[in-house]
DNA sequence: TGTCCACTGGAAGGGAGGGCTT
DNA sequence: AAGCCCTCCCTTCCAGTGGACA
């Protein structure tokens, strides 16, 4: 073992009492803490679905790291757990164990699954096992996988809840299709039902929905107000006792968590992130416990990931407009308007041989560039002088250069030096 | 008060790519 | 192999816009 790479590591004692997914936002512990009245709101509506009957659809609102998505799936817990328990035991009335036997999850991810056809594909193919009767993830017409997915879902009496998480994602991006044809499959449907929860983190995107579909789907809303600095400290201590040996962190840390999280609307994942990071930090370093600086460094180090990360996966052309922005920034020019990063986009595009992109589809990027936080633009007129967005970068200017300059697919088009791009005055 | 600038952002549609069906 | 479907990325076209300026 002497001399191995691992020694150190492997000597030195972990902080973590065992599972580290304890402190990961997708873990779902066997308590929610503030979060009793929603589980019970929502238990009283899924209760229908135990009874064999259709429960209504559901809307859940709230922002990031409220517990909307925990609460869903705590529930789709139980509801399995008390599938194991009937089959053991012969409870009365309606409540009979083929009713809870009936009761099924479909869920989605709408960030992930986004579109009309996925979203479909996704939920018919929970429905068969074997490989060969699967959806394939594209060819098929829509009209064949909607009429697949109803007779798969109808095959035998059931209650389907199908949750879609994140689907104002799926809205904005695909329109409300896939809404209008799940909201009223249950007239088409002959021995099963089926009712929907929607999770969005935005309240207004049902303006987008055709209004018979947003009211089939909003026959009840639940709405998750943020966690206070007191409430995410009550979840976090919660865990900490759950994954830590006792001595290893500090009512300070916690506290500490708990309050750089609700600076930013009250995020339990955020938080948790937080803990997690600071302990593999303090592991890093050898340490026996966590302290406050394990926390500030842990703070740094996820922001740095996510920007690193953002531009990492940016698409090439994104990447040349961040770039265009970096360097007329870096050459005393903030502020720019949408024209004069065009017109430096173009120049880095001649100059690496690629072609540039026409300006209506810049001003795409430049707003998804906006949405992820690594630029500022907001429109502004500026009179006669015509209105334009003005543009700013929100990320650290070297750091982020050198994050694209590292990157392989522009050096490989490009074919000449950056760094003789860098020293040209864009604009 | 009307003009004009420099765009913004919606709509329509092309075409490539992945894959199924006949 | 030909025809079809869906998605994604992109272009083209164009009506609309906020506010400085004549």
């Amino acid at each position: 073992m002497e001399g191995n790479v691992f020694s150190t590591y492997i000597s030195s004692k972990p902080l973590f009492k065992g599972d580290r997914d304890i402190l990961r936002p997708s873990y779902i512990p066997e308590e929610l803490p503030h979060r009793e009245k929603y589980i019970n709101d929502l238990a009283s509506i899924m209760v229908t679905a135990l009874r064999g009957n259709r429960p209504s659809n559901v809307l859940i609102f709230g922002k990031t790291g409220t517990g909307k998505t925990a609460v869903v799936r705590f529930l789709e817990r139980e509801i399995n757990r008390l599938k194991r328990e009937s089959s053991k035991s012969n409870l009365e009335d309606d409540f009979n164990n083929e009713n809870i036997d009936r009761v099924q999850y479909a869920y989605i991810n709408c960030e992930v699954v986004d579109t009309h056809y996925g979203v479909m594909k996704n939920i018919g193919n929970k429905f068969v096992e074997k490989w060969s009767e699967q959806i394939p993830f594209t060819g098929w017409p829509m009209e064949k996988v909607y009429e697949s997915l109803k007779e798969r879902i109808d095959e035998k009496p059931r209650v389907v809840v199908i949750i879609l998480d994140e689907l104002d994602k799926l809205v904005t991006k695909s329109g409300d299709s896939v809404l209008y044809h799940l909201s009223k499959i249950n007239s088409e449907l002959e021995n099963s039902k089926v009712s929907l929860i929607g999770i969005s983190n935005n309240l207004k995107f049902t303006e987008f929905l055709d209004p018979r579909v947003r009211s089939r789907l909003g026959e009840e809303k639940l709405i998750f107000p943020p966690y206070n600095a007191d409430q995410l400290k009550d979840i976090l201590s919660d865990r900490a006792n759950k994954a830590f040996e006792s001595n290893v962190i500090s009512e300070e840390v916690i506290s500490l968590c708990s309050a750089l999280a609700a600076q930013e609307h009250g995020d339990a994942r955020r938080a948790l992130d937080l803990l997690r990071v600071s302990t593999e930090i303090a592991e890093r370093e050898n340490c026996k416990n966590i302290n406050t600086n394990h926390v500030y460094k842990a703070k740094n180090k996820i922001e740095q990931d996510c920007v690193r990360e953002a531009v990492i996966t940016l698409p090439t052309h994104s990447k040349i407009v961040l770039y265009s922005i970096l360097l007329s920034e870096k050459n005393g020019h903030d502020k720019l308007t949408t024209g004069e990063v065009y017109t430096g986009y173009k120049e880095l595009c001649i100059r690496s041989g690629m072609d540039p992109l026409t300006q209506r589809r810049i001003t795409d990027l430049i707003s998804e560039l906006d949405m992820l936080g690594l630029i500022n633009a907001r429109v502004k007129s500026f009179g006669r002088r015509g209105r334009t967005r003005e543009i700013q970068a929100s990320v650290q200017n070297g750091d982020t250069i050198d994050i694209i300059e590292d990157d392989e697919s522009i050096k490989s088009v490009d074919g000449l030096s950056l760094s003789s791009v860098k020293q040209t005055k864009l604009i």
